[in-house]
DNA sequence: TATACATATGAATGAATGCTCATATGTTCA
DNA sequence: TGAACATATGAGCATTCATTCATATGTATA
């Protein structure tokens, strides 16, 4: 940006935003750490997901059961549950043919609760 | 499903299953619930979105202070603003011919804290 | 009012992604 | 080992969506 005014008239706005502009770049996460959160959002953000999560918050599930309760079809539950497994919010067992599956940690479970009081709040 | 076993064969896991599927449809959220859940997170879901209310957590951001430090186009950021205004998630305020941004309320805050909490103790 | 600045928005495009269909892998039991 | 069942996976398709480019709206000031 360069300036248009005579130098007499102290431009306070431009000289504000670059103060404003160091201050947030300096205290803004690093890069890693927004990108880490960007994707953990990501995994929760999409209906078919969310409905797996809040069964398996319930109690640990096969995938049969998921596939009979949320109403679709096996193969696209398990496409899904693939994903959470990859973003680490799932854990499975497996027990003869059927695996089950069940939130990882603690983490997940107040996150889930932490969207949810949000919603029920408004 | 069909039973294709003797009866005197009693298929426990097939039984079992449905119990299962009956007590997760009775516990699970309604499907709003889970719905405006999963438009929460998508709200979140982004890598720019996530840069953006990470700032306004610092502090009271205008578009161009945004646009500069994030170094991304002063549209790109104000189309993104609109999508975050939507999910409720950031207020604005006109002074003049800027417009100042900032986080919409505390939950906005907790939920960011929650993700970021679950990133740092991996 | 004319100009400059700050922000908003519509259309277009390319990339990401969720589901389906077909099929593969893994497990049990006769 | 072969048949039946449970789950996983690859390719294809349709949709969603983030950015860009051009332009519109809103505001202050000369």
């Amino acid at each position: 940006m360069t300036h248009h005014h005579p130098e007499w008239e102290c431009d306070h706005s431009e000289a504000t935003h670059e103060a404003v502009a160091r201050e947030v770049r300096e205290a803004l996460p690093t890069e890693g750490e927004l990108n880490a959160t960007a994707e953990l959002f990501k995994a929760f953000a999409d209906l078919t997901r969310i409905r797996i999560l809040s069964a398996l918050a319930i109690r640990e599930t096969c995938v049969s059961e998921l596939a009979e309760v949320l109403e679709m079809t096996q193969s696209a539950i398990s496409h899904q549950l693939r994903g959470l497994r990859n973003a680490k919010l799932i854990r499975s067992r497996r027990d003869g043919k059927t695996v089950y599956y069940s939130l990882a940690d603690a983490h997940v479970v107040s996150i889930l609760a932490c969207a949810t009081d949000h919603i029920r709040e408004e």
